[in-house]
DNA sequence: TGAAATCGTGAGAGCGCTCTCATGGTGATC
DNA sequence: GATCACCATGAGAGCGCTCTCACGATTTCA
């Protein structure tokens, strides 16, 4: 029996007798053999892994129940394929060109991108390194150029500004997320696009980070600006409870003077007190579909270039 | 220049001189070199990875934040040694057996092993196939011989019964994690020596499973069996707040009628209203403490078995 | 029955690196 | 000035696998 057969039938090669094919898988099996992975990348001059990159600090990656979801979805995917994920982060622009560096030597096979910021440069550079690419979220720039799997934050927003309107609230306001980044964008313009369709007016607009501490800050803002206000649509769950917590220190109620909803359906929306109304993201599902478009690209199928999942109303006791 | 003096520059190798390791380093950075990882590893026969294995299924992880803090902390510390985290799941015996034979290959260097059930052998089948295996949290049987990292739960649990009776509560009852993890039992026992030291009697025991829905109802049992009750130590914070939604649906009030305290300090905690009171792990920390311990290991140094790291009491609105 | 096509198998090169060993040059020692 | 030790360097083997190519056996067709 020689190397060259036994290596046939543990890639799984067509031209094997079946004979052979047993004798190696019974040899194999009673060593409890395992091919040496290095070996097999170096000539196959295939990896085997992909990157699992979060372009985001350690404490915002710490703190969002989002990047768990993602990663839980793309590692089954990767896992089934007989791949491995590594994971990374880089949130600089150092910790950027290091992993450019990085991959495009060679040690992945293709990346999945998350949270990218801004006009960042990254996808395009790990594509112009041959390194196939999958974003999370539609990119600022380039957007018709680069493949990427996001949930319909125009859609889910419009479709929380809709329900409040439809619930009789005429003052919506909006706490906006960064607007460095698509989903913060897209969730205001859904809230927009209801509004105008209703022939509303928009109190004024405020801005928000995601995060609670800004969600109250920018809900006190608005409480001020306008006390007429009888709803408001938050861009994020986090953003929400901040601004349920700047309700109730004003004195008002949640629900019974003004309503709120939220974005994301983290695991908090529920536990929050009223449980928060909000616009579920299959998070899950996401992770697995920007792993499999990634697989797809490397294998040289035709892969779509953006994918957008729909999401959900989820009704609790704030709207 | 001769490849072999090439890589004993880019491989930080003592015996060169100047000259030489400068003109190795130019060319190196005009052509952008990034050595190949898989040759490398077929002749060090090191893979320069570590796995990071979550020995819990795909629901429990995607709930809970603590698995997030510790794959934060130990990314930090494997990325700074210029390794690489291979992040993989596996609950099932079929796939644990899977994991010991990838790992058994030589795919990984080390393990990072999460949450470990009842008396799983897979750290000790790890071991016997030489590769450097460290848990979180004490293992159930054989301690003494497995290299691990964790939280004081004894004292964490006498910290937070002992402050439950230094504020003068007297009829303490526990809701406990599940029994067959060392977290569960020795939040336990921390609580069981607490009110022995003190001389005071335990209400009936009742057993949760860190969740919010087994709080809640373990909860509704001990009030039900004991209405004298005045404070509750939760095993967890989740359980914590299933435990004050059972005080608040039972018509009783949190704080003023019954105390709570938590245990992990997961940002829920605080968010919690009224705002939990609870024992916080180091859970970054651990995470770092794990890679550490790994990478001691991997380069034959000499490490610690065990590794107890300190709890902190937070003191917030619930007790 | 002979030539051509088909198929399973083995031999052997080579992937890019590290590491041992041999070599030649330099400085120290007697 | 001869000998030795030491150090920087180069040559070359080999890590474990895949994959091409050649070969012999079998089948197919004229």
């Amino acid at each position: 029996m020689s190397r060259a057969t036994a290596s046939r039938v543990l890639r799984g090669a067509s031209n094997v007798s079946e004979q052979a094919r047993n004798a190696v898988l019974d040899a194999a099996a009673e060593i409890s053999y395992a091919p040496n992975r290095a070996a097999r990348s170096l000539v196959t001059g295939r990896s085997e892994s992909i990157a699992f990159l979060v372009a985001e600090t350690e404490d915002r990656l710490f703190s969002d129940p989002f990047f768990l979801g993602m990663l839980r979805g793309a590692q089954t995917v990767i896992a089934t394929a007989g791949l491995q994920l590594v994971f990374t982060v880089a949130s600089t622009e150092d910790e950027h060109r290091r992993f450019i560096h990085y991959a495009a030597g060679g040690h992945v096979d293709g990346a999945l991108v998350l949270s990218l910021h801004g006009r960042d440069q990254l996808p395009q550079q790990l594509e112009s390194n041959r390194v196939p690419t999958v974003l999370s979220g539609r990119p600022l720039t380039e957007a018709d150029r680069l493949y990427f799997v996001d949930s319909d934050n125009v859609g889910g927003a419009a479709m929380a500004t809709e329900y409040l309107i439809g619930s009789g609230r005429r003052r919506i306001a909006t706490i906006t997320g960064p607007q460095d980044m698509c989903a913060g964008q897209d969730r205001l313009a859904g809230y927009q696009q209801a509004l105008a369709a209703a022939g509303l007016s928009a109190p004024p607009v405020a801005h928000g980070r995601f995060s609670i501490a800004s969600g109250q800050a920018a809900m006190a803002e608005l409480l001020a600006a306008d006390p007429s206000i009888d709803a408001v649509f938050a861009a994020s769950d986090l953003t929400a409870i901040g601004a349920m917590r700047a309700i109730v220190a004003a004195g008002r109620r949640v629900f019974d003077d003004i309503a709120v909803v939220g974005f994301d359906d983290i695991g908090d929306a529920e536990l929050a007190h009223p449980a928060l109304t909000t616009v579920r993201q299959p998070i899950a599902e996401m992770g697995r579909a920007m792993a499999n478009r990634l697989l797809q690209r490397i294998a040289g199928e035709p892969a779509p270039l953006q994918t957008v999942l729909p999401v959900e109303l989820i009704r609790r006791e704030t709207a």
